[in-house]
RNA sequence: GGAGAGGUGCCAGAGUGGUCGAAUGGGCUGGUCUCGAAAACCAGUGUGGCCGUACGGUCACCGAGGGUUCGAAUCCCUCCCUCUCCGCCA
C-alpha cells in the first residue's frame, strides 16, 4: 500500500506507474479513486462535525436527559446514514488502493517485458565476471556463456535434461510423486536428497556467521499475512486455501508460497526501536504454490512444482538502510552461487517485469544451465520499501523520528532449482554427476552415479 | 473437544452508563537541588485522520466488528487472542 497523500498530491505520477508496471487500469483506477477520496474526506469531516455535536449533547444530557433525547436521536440517525455511506465509499477506495503499485526506484530500467531487463553482471566459474561490453538487455550475455556442461572433464557427450539425470541417479521421482499427490509433486531420494541438506547447511552457516537470525515460522497463515506482503489480492490464485471444517470457524488459512509473508508478519502491528534495525532473519521452510495459469509449462522434472523447500532472507530496516540491505542480499546470493561454482547472471528487472506490486526495485539471479543452454531464475532480490510495512503496520521509532519501516526480501536458496542447476552443470558422460566441492563435506562423495552401476 | 477466568496507555493496574483519552504507581524526558550523582520535589510523556504557515484546533481509537442508549472502556451479540484445569496428541 502506498501513501494516499502521495497519490492525491500527484495523481499523474500514479497513472504513469500503473501504466508502466502493467497493472490493470480498471483495478488501479486512479480517476475513480480520486473521486472516492474526495467524497470520503468530505463525508468524514461531516461525520466529525456531527460527532462533535453529539459530544456536546451528551454533556447536556447528564443534566437534562429529556432535552437531549430528541435532538440526540435525530443526530444518531443522521450519523448512521453517513457512516453507512462512508463504509461503502471507503471499501471501494481501499480496494482500488490495493492495486496501486509501489513507486519504482528512479533507476529501475524502463521496459515492458523480460526482453528489456538489464544485465548487471554475469559470472563464469574459473573465468570470473564478463566484461561490461558483453552485457546488455534481454539475454545479451547468453552467447558468451559456456556451451557445454562447465564441470565436465570430457565434454564430448550429449547433455541430459535434469529430469532424466534425476531418474538415472534414482534421486528424483516425479512418477511416484504424481501417484501419491498428483502432477508437479516429486520425491527426492538418497544422495540428491542429501545434496539438498548440504545446500541448506552451506547457506545457513554463512547466514549465521553474518549475524542473521533463524526463524521457524508458521506455514499456514491468515489472509492478513498474505495481504500484508501484497501476495493478495494480486497473487491470490497462486495460493492454496485450506478448508478448516475441523478447526475454529472463521479462520480460513492459506499455505504460504514463501516464508516472506509469515516472516514479515512476525513484526506486524509493532513499533520497533530504530537502534535494533536492521533486523535480518531467514527461514528454511516448505513453500506451496498452485501454479495456476502455468499448465503445460515446465512439466518435466522439478523446475516448477507445487511444493519445494526454500531458505528465504528477510530484513526489516530503516528507510535509509534498505538500499544497502538490498545490495547485501545480492552479495549473499552471489556468494552462494560462486561457492557452488555455477555460472550465472544478474538482471535488473524493468518496469514491466518487476514482479509483484510491492517491488520498488528487483533483481533476479539466474543460473546458466550450461547443459541445456538457457538461463533459469533461482533467486529474486526485492526492495519493497515501505509498501508492505504500511499494510502490516510495521513502524520504527528513534531519535531521528518515526515512520514505516522498509522491508527487503530475497531468496536465499530455492532448493529444487539449485539442485537442477547442479545436475545440469556438473553432469558428466553417462549420467554421472560430480558433487560440487562446497557440498562434498556433507554429501561425502565426489560424484553421484546412476543407480544400478557405473 | 469439555469447564472456567481474562484482554485498558511503554509496564503494572484502577475504572461496571455521563464530567474518562482514561486514576494511581513504575519507567522515560526536561527542570530544581548538588562539585557530581543518588534521593526528593516540579513539569511533561500514546497513535492516526482532517484543518492550520505556526501556536494550536478537531475527530477517532480502552482486542476486532456489530447492537442498545440523548450518552458506552463500562450493558448486549458475534468473532479473535491469552491464561487455568480436564481430555486427546507429535
Amino acid at each position: 500500500m502506498i501513501d494516499a497523500k502521495a497519490v492525491r498530491a500527484n495523481p499523474d505520477a500514479m497513472r504513469e506507474v500503473v501504466r508502466v508496471r502493467k497493472v490493470d487500469p480498471e483495478k488501479a483506477n486512479v480517476d475513480r479513486w480520486l473521486e472516492l477520496d474526495g467524497a470520503r474526506r468530505e463525508l468524514q469531516s461531516r461525520i466529525d462535525g456531527l460527532n462533535g455535536e453529539k459530544k456536546e449533547l451528551a454533556k447536556l444530557g447528564k443534566s437534562d436527559p429529556d432535552a437531549a433525547r430528541q435532538k440526540g436521536q435525530e443526530l444518531r440517525e443522521r450519523g448512521r446514514e453517513m457512516e453507512q455511506e462512508l463504509g461503502g465509499i471507503a471499501a471501494e477506495w481501499q480496494e482500488i488502493m490495493d492495486w496501486f503499485p509501489n513507486w519504482p526506484h528512479p533507476d529501475m530500467p524502463e521496459g515492458m517485458g523480460e526482453e528489456e531487463n538489464v544485465e548487471e553482471k554475469a559470472w563464469i566459474p574459473r573465468q570470473g565476471y564478463l566484461s561490461a561490453d558483453k552485457l546488455g538487455r534481454g539475454e545479451t550475455s547468453g552467447e558468451y556463456m559456456p556451451k557445454r556442461p562447465v564441470h565436465a572433464a570430457d565434454q564430448d557427450f550429449k547433455p541430459l535434461h535434469h529430469a532424466e539425470l534425476g531418474i538415472k541417479l534414482g534421486g528424483i521421482d516425479t512418477l511416484q510423486g504424481g501417484q501419491v499427490s498428483g502432477s508437479r509433486f516429486a520425491y527426492l531420494r538418497g544422495d540428491v536428497a542429501l545434496m539438498q541438506y548440504a545446500l541448506s547447511q552451506l547457506l545457513i552457516d554463512e547466514l549465521l556467521a553474518r549475524g542473521y537470525e533463524m526463524f521457524v515460522p508458521p506455514l499456514l497463515v491468515r489472509e492478513r499475512a498474505l495481504y500484508g506482503t501484497s501476495h493478495f489480492p494480486e497473487g491470490r490464485d497462486q495460493v492454496y486455501g485450506i478448508k478448516t471444517d475441523n478447526v475454529e470457524e472463521g479462520t480460513d488459512l492459506f499455505l504460504v508460497g514463501s516464508s516472506e509473508p509469515t516472516n514479515f508478519s512476525y513484526f506486524m502491528d509493532r513499533t520497533l526501536d530504530a537502534v535494533e534495525l536492521p533486523a535480518k532473519v531467514f527461514a528454511y521452510t516448505a513453500c506451496f504454490r498452485s501454479e495456476a495459469g502455468s499448465w503445460g509449462k515446465d512439466v518435466k522434472g522439478i523446475k516448477r512444482v507445487h511444493q519445494f523447500d526454500k531458505i528465504e532472507m528477510n530484513a526489516v530496516c530503516l528507510p535509509e538502510q534498505s538500499e544497502e540491505v538490498y545490495e547485501e542480499f545480492g552479495q549473499v546470493n552471489e556468494w552462494l552461487l560462486q561457492q557452488l561454482e555455477l555460472p550465472y547472471r544478474i538482471v535488473d528487472k524493468c518496469h514491466g517485469d518487476a514482479g509483484y506490486l510491492a517491488s520498488h526495485r528487483q533483481r533476479d539471479l539466474e543460473v546458466w544451465m550450461s547443459g541445456s543452454g538457457e538461463f533459469m531464475e533461482v533467486m529474486t532480490d526485492t526492495n519493497a520499501t515501505d509498501y508492505q510495512a504500511r499494510r502490516l503496520n510495521i513502524r520504527y521509532k528513534g531519535e531521528e523520528g518515526r515512520g514505516f519501516c522498509h522491508l527487503v526480501n530475497d531468496t536465499g536458496c530455492a532448493m529444487g532449482r539449485l539442485l537442477i542447476s547442479i545436475l545440469d552443470n556438473y553432469q558428466q558422460p553417462g549420467g554421472v554427476v560430480k558433487v560440487p566441492e562446497a557440498l562434498q563435506r556433507v554429501v561425502k562423495k565426489e560424484q553421484l552415479e546412476p543407480a544400478g552401476g557405473k
